[in-house]
RNA sequence: GGGCCUGUGGCUUAGCCUGGACAUAGCGCCGGGCUUCUAACCCGGAUGCCGGGGGUUCAAAUCCCCCCAGGCCCGCCA
């Protein structure tokens, strides 16, 4: 509806001025849509703006098909102001489930996201990349598209070799209550600080990845063994996160079915290719300096082999292929990209975020400088407990605990995404726990409170004309839904949504204080309860696809 | 050295791709508001040469060039 009537004022303009480009802007607070168009047509009628604004707006005015429009020339602006019609028509849109659902699709999506190296605890940086693709994955779903969220298990690379041979050389047993990612971490460092002390265990490493890459059945079954138990370890954490995946892809797998092979043979027979001790490409018609290799001297694939296999063999079965990568990727994505162009398979896209470091540098799983997932969603929630038994020390404990931990859900997911993805951030303890701010817990605040509402208000009669200024600016905003849902898929920038919802959670709270609902009688009641009930729907919606709990009460 | 990203009030941040009307919000600061639908809230105020300098345009936070600062990358790691 709402882009039926970008469409319909663009193409009114451009008839009756003439101009290629409406010039159709948001009209901020003067208007729902302005057009511009008067500045770019002075020069060529050799009149002011002004005037041609004046003269635009009267024939606007006489066209029939935009007769539920307001429309004035404000200077050299020309302001569009939807009428009633418009109001009514997203108020009942928007007070049924599902509001914001656009069109099914048939294109498949394969969205991969996290994909961390199984050799310790998801930390703050994975989880941007977790928080990023799960919002993305969802808004997909909410447009339409049959989706599949993968994790790519990075099962075969050095770190994992590492992690193995200090289960095998030095003391490993898993402390009590200690979770098995976090075991992991523990060895995995412990192993680095031996190899920094003694280069042989290099040698001992790299032996241990030519025979896992042969399928040596041992060696085999002690990578697999350590990486399952820390993909458990990450299967926890993801599920506190709300992060979703529909399968698990073991990059194992893509040696052991001969695809990395039959693809490194294409790759030898390309014109780019090169091979003396190692295979590797020469991307330099792309302006990539480095040599692309593909294999060692030592005839072991590399990851970018493997990771060809992969793309190759996500291609094959689905429409659309979206990698959400960390900014340490950038380089090696576009080698990919640019490799599976010359090869003529499917070119995946790929969502980057920047780094997450901490205030002392940035973090690492090797040196042990992290800050895991896991000590992040505990200390929240027991900030968040404490907050909801200051406010509300009524409630039982296992209702205070339920409230605590989908507000500090909401805080960690909201203070993550609302961030573009191109921006590098430092994580700030203080900042992390703080949910009275801009943040989830508001949002889920505003739904509450409309939750709360809509629980006392008993039956009343929907009723979709709205007469204030609060009334009608706030199906304005609501309006604004799906078309946030569009953008975020096809931007690819999920903190759009974000924003979104917050203003509004903004906009609901000015009306909810300017604005009686329940001391309102009759048909004023009816079309603000219809009001509030649209909101409620709406902001469900969006913090749902946000992967957080709207929860009714807090 | 080269490439990519970022630089917006004291701090955090939207807007930049697709140039237009007094630059978005939060925190902090100052002043108000709970016998009234949940004050995790709301209202008002102060604080901005939109990193710096050039250019394009009727119009630049937004486009182009140069410079400065920070992050990331440039591996037979992943």
């Amino acid at each position: 509806m709402p882009h039926d009537m970008f469409t319909l004022i663009e193409t009114a303009i451009k008839e009756t001025s003439g101009a290629a480009d409406a010039l159709l802007v948001p009209g901020g607070e003067h208007a729902d849509l302005a057009s511009t168009v008067a500045f770019s047509l002075a020069k060529q009628k050799r009149q002011a703006p002004v005037k041609i604004a004046q003269d635009l707006v009267a024939d606007l005015q006489k066209r029939p098909d935009l007769a539920g429009i307001a429309i004035e020339a404000k200077g050299p602006y020309i302001n569009f102001i939807f009428g009633n019609a418009y109001v009514s028509e997203v108020l009942k849109a928007a007070v049924r489930p599902g509001y914001g659902n656009l069109e099914k699709k048939t294109t498949r999506v394969v969205l991969e996201h996290t994909s961390a190296n199984p050799n310790g605890p998801l930390h703050v940086g994975h989880i941007r990349n977790s928080i990023i693709g799960d919002t993305l994955a969802r808004a997909f779903r909410k447009a339409g598209y049959p989706l599949e969220v993968q994790y790519y298990v990075n099962d075969m690379g050095r770190q994992i070799a590492i992690v193995v041979w200090g289960f095998d050389n030095l003391d490993s047993t898993q402390q009590p209550g200690e979770k098995e990612d976090a075991h992991i971490a523990r060895i995995y460092i412990a192993a680095n600080r031996e190899i920094e002390k003694d280069e042989g265990i290099t040698q001992q490493v790299n032996v241990l990845m030519q025979l896992v890459e042969n399928g040596d059945p041992a060696v085999v079954r002690k990578f697999r063994k350590e990486v399952s138990r820390c993909l458990d370890g990450f299967k926890v954490t993801l599920k506190d996160l709300n992060v979703v995946h529909d399968r698990f892809v073991w990059e194992s797998d893509f040696i052991r079915n001969g695809n990395t092979e039959r693809i490194i043979n294409k790759l030898k027979r390309m014109p780019q290719a090169h091979e003396d001790e190692t295979l590797y490409l020469d991307l330099s018609e792309f302006g990539f300096e480095n040599k692309y290799v593909i294999r060692r001297s030592d005839g072991t694939s590399v990851y970018a082999a493997r990771d060809l296999a992969f793309h190759a063999w996500k291609g094959a079965n689905f429409d659309r292929v979206i990698d959400v990568l960390g900014a340490d990727h950038k380089l090696i994505g576009a080698q990919l990209q640019s490799t599976m162009k010359l090869l003529g398979e499917k070119v995946p896209e790929i969502v980057h975020f920047e780094f997450v470091s901490l205030p002392e540098g940035s973090m690492s799983t090797r040196a042990g400088k992290f800050v895991s997932a896991d000590d992040l969603i505990t200390e929240i929630r027991k900030r968040a407990f404490d907050e909801v038994t200051t406010r509300r020390p009524e409630l039982d404990v296992e209702s205070r605990k339920a409230i605590a931990a989908s507000v500090g859900l909401a805080a960690i997911r909201y203070d993550i995404v609302k961030v573009s993805p191109e921006k590098s951030t430092v994580f700030d303890w203080k900042e992390a726990l703080d949910f009275e701010r801009q943040s989830g817990p508001y949002i889920q605040y505003a739904h509450a409170r409309a939750c709360s509402i809509m629980e006392k208000a008993g039956a009343f009669t929907e009723c979709y004309d709205l007469e204030s200024e609060q009334e009608i600016a706030l199906a304005k905003e609501i309006a604004k839904f799906p078309q946030v849902i569009e953008r975020v898929v096809v931007e690819l920038r999920p903190h759009i949504l974000a924003t979104y919802a917050r203003e509004l959670a903004d906009t609901f709270n000015t009306f909810y204080h300017f604005e009686p609902v329940l001391k309102s009688e009759g048909k004023i009641r009816d079309r603000r309860l219809t009001l509030v009930k649209a909101v409620q729907n709406t902001l469900k919606e969006s913090l749902e696809t946000l992967g957080i709990d709207a929860i009714r009460s807090m």
